[in-house]
DNA sequence: AACCTTCTTTACAAATTCTTTATATCCTTC
DNA sequence: GAAGGATATAAAGAATTTGTAAAGAAGGTT
């Protein structure tokens, strides 16, 4: 869900570890420089979402990596630094930098300011929508969409629909699909289902006499392709 | 050549004074508050480009205080606190602070940090007016417009709406928003809901018996389109 | 104190959805 | 191709959910 690619620049492997396990069990993508070199090279190839970049690198001042990335990269820039000196805070900050820690850094706090930043970044989130060709469920927004158009569908439709579409291409049988929407107490009641399934299908299918999503299984239950 | 308004939230005279000097002497216009209530009003009132704020505030929690500004005030808020500890700054920076630093702090750093975060607000286009063609809501004057005419919205009715419009085309459940609008002890009372809709409706639907802004979802909630 | 605004509660009307019934259609098996 | 069980569909009435008006309560203001 939150796959937010992240750029380490550090040539301390100990960090670079931390980091590493710190980042990835918060669902972030990592990948890794252990140069300045490395580093704009990796930028530049695949630009990621964010770049934590440590100011003591071997080969080149992180100032002025710093500077060569703000040349073209816009998204966040984290500086982490043994620095804690005002004079480096300030030249990084106005260098491009978006936020600055001094080493040793709490995880916590780290993590929180790296939600920060992207905050503004990654606005948009993550839509959940089942696209089924002739129309689509979007999950987040409860809504089915068919043309474009949204179809009103009852509260128990929509459940149903929603069973068949996380189950494609499985034989649901009746007593499932029973016990999963309308509870355990109605597994005998198969006659709501062909009435419910039969209003489903006259809201999604082209043509409800030869049903193309809605396949009933004879004797057994229902699959949905 | 800077001319941004900064308004600072803080009880300390002292820190109050030195803020001014330092703000003001790098073209910054400083407004000040001495409590959270003035502060609340203050920002209200006269939106300024950014705010700092001291969580240790004498009439209100730092925490509460920034997440009723973070319910429409979209520029940077800055935390000036004397907690260091790591659950105050990822609780504040989770709550949507954009910074956060510890007392006694360093006034180039604070004036690096301030510019970082302005330099991120004037890039991207800080969006304070929502338009849903038929009228206009304005987060920062808290108002609402239909035809260039203000409509008269309660406080209950203009956070439902907010809320609403945060969420468009998202179905949004009875629980969801009566724990949202009135608070947790009041997912039970759906007649609320019912009430407030029935006004809100009449204010800002053409027709208010056919309404095109908020659908209903029997059953499960409302939709804003 | 009188007034105004807003929130809360009540009562009833309207709309929607669910359940049931009735009947038609399909499919399998002999 | 006929019989019988399973499935499909329409339409009714029953139940639930939602909409609306309006009265009472609470709080703030003049």
């Amino acid at each position: 869900m939150n796959s937010a690619e992240i750029l380490i620049i550090d040539d301390e492997a100990q960090i670079r570890k931390l980091l590493e396990i710190t980042l990835e069990s918060n669902d972030f993508k990592v990948t890794q420089a252990t140069n300045a070199k490395e580093g704009l090279i990796m930028a530049a190839n695949h630009p990621p979402d964010l770049i934590l970049l440590d100011l003591g690198l071997p080969d080149e001042s992180g100032h002025s990596v710093l500077k060569k990335l703000r040349e073209w990269y816009t998204k966040p820039i984290i500086i982490l630094s043994v620095q804690s000196d005002e004079e480096d805070i300030v030249k990084a900050l106005d260098s491009g930098a978006n936020d600055y820690l001094v080493k040793p850094f709490r995880t916590g706090e780290l993590l929180a300011r790296i939600r920060s930043v992207l905050r503004g970044a990654t606005a948009e989130e993550t839509k959940q929508v089942i696209d089924c060709g002739n129309f689509q469920i979007d999950l987040t927004a409860r809504t089915v969409k068919k043309n474009n158009e949204i179809i009103k569908l009852t509260a128990t439709e929509y459940t149903l629909l929603t069973l068949f579409a996380k189950n494609e291409g499985k034989v649901l049988t009746h007593q499932y699909l029973l016990k999963q929407v309308w509870g355990p107490g109605y597994i005998n009641q198969s006659q709501y289902l062909r009435v419910f399934i039969a209003q489903l299908r006259k809201k999604i299918e082209k043509d409800p006499n030869r049903p193309q999503h809605i396949i009933t299984e004879s004797g057994v239950g229902y699959r949905f392709v």
